[in-house]
DNA sequence: TTCTTTTTTTTATTAAATTTAAAATAACAA
DNA sequence: TTGTTATTTTAAATTTAATAAAAAAAAGAA
């Protein structure tokens, strides 16, 4: 999706494992800052603030663990997600790096897609987490359980449908551009045809009411209760 | 950011919740009103307007819910965003807090970085963009929503004609000559007829008023009520 | 896996509304 | 008066969205 330019954090003393994920999740758009030990990576953290952390376990000086702990109790920096890296089958530190406060482990070696795949899900985390009720009138829309409830009755509803009633609902009255919406239910490079949009908005008007989602031609849609 | 210096109100019993979640909250920005109960809340509501309210479910004399139906029946204060605070698991509470009225609720314990993320998106649902409102007497034009309220009535307009409208409206009293009108509402290289304007116009002084639209003979039009 | 169901997307058709154009009328100044 | 310019009305053209139905893709169940 609009990948916000995220900024990561990658810290490994091996130059070799910090050039390849580097460049992994570089081709993937985000901005990344690597540093070599447990030190240089809180002072650096301390400086760009970055949205999540990849720590290696084992380090000399001071090791991921410790760091963790460090960067935890920082109100500055304490809350980016924090992810660890360990070798396989080092089941003693997964646990460790949870009691120091990670939100997730990788374990080496690295599979890229999967590095990928788990950056992305823990980035979506912080940026759709927030708030994730929604409470207009007698509709309350509930991210957390992809589902909304209707005076009292309660619809579920599939994932596109959702998202969209979601965005519209984040902001009652404003009418959001199909260009817009485009971007942010299907994502920014995504091609999908242009009745797409109508043929969800038509489902939600089934599912929840006509009557609260406006067409303003040529622009786009809004919800209003 | 943009923090427009947002007035929330923060009512619990227990002083060192009211500290912590204050200090969380003006390192935010906000201006932190607090009372330690029900009855002091209302009053100091009624003084301040907050445009949020964080109550406490559990306090004596008058709980939460019950402040909120009375904040909630009270034209002055009565549409200002309410949050309950709730021990975890009290499902009751939210049930209740929803059906007095409450917009959301968060539960105890309080940790700093939901607490934020929610007030923000809570927050975000009722600001509009700068630029994005003008009002003028009776007559408030809204470009977030496309449409225009005209002493309270609610007009929605299509796309070109409130283009127009909002033109006009962005500096009521100027003359707009008919060349700018064509380029800042049909673009630059959109080649339209001369009559276009004029026919828009005329919709807009059915919809809007004849008065308010006047006619400079030769050069253009501008709007004056 | 395979089958079934659900969700999502596309397509085609219909309907509606906006926008433009054109013609008729009115206003006004020279 | 005539000629110019704005307004109104009407009609046509164009855009845009709603709908229905089918195809494709994805998710779940057996």
């Amino acid at each position: 999706m609009g990948s916000e330019n995220f900024k990561i954090l990658l810290v490994d003393d091996e130059p070799d494992i910090l050039e390849i994920i580097s460049y992994t999740l570089k081709s993937e758009g985000y901005l990344v800052y690597t540093a070599e030990n447990g030190v240089k990576a809180i002072e650096l953290a301390k400086k760009v603030k970055p949205d999540l952390i990849i720590l290696d376990v084992m380090m000399p000086e001071m090791d991921g663990i410790e760091a963790c702990e460090i960067i935890r109790n920082d109100s500055e920096i304490g809350n980016s997600l924090i992810v660890f890296l360990s070798a396989r089958g080092e089941d003693y530190s997964q646990i460790a790096g949870f009691n120091a406060g990670a939100d997730d482990y990788i374990t080496k070696p690295i599979k890229p897609k999967v590095l990928k795949s788990k950056i992305k899900s823990l980035l979506r985390r912080i940026t759709k987490e927030e708030g994730d009720l929604i409470k207009l009138g007698s509709l309350i829309v509930d991210r957390s359980g992809y589902k909304v409830s209707l005076s009292g009755k309660d619809i579920s509803l599939p994932r596109k449908e959702f998202e969209l009633l979601f965005l519209l609902c984040s902001k009652p009255g404003k009418v959001f551009k199909r260009e817009f919406i485009l971007n942010s239910v299907w994502g920014k490079d995504v091609v999908v045809g242009d009745r797409t949009i109508d043929v969800h908005i038509r489902k939600l008007r089934e599912k929840i009411g006509d009557s609260c989602f406006k067409t303003v031609k040529g622009v786009g849609y809004k919800f209003q209760n």
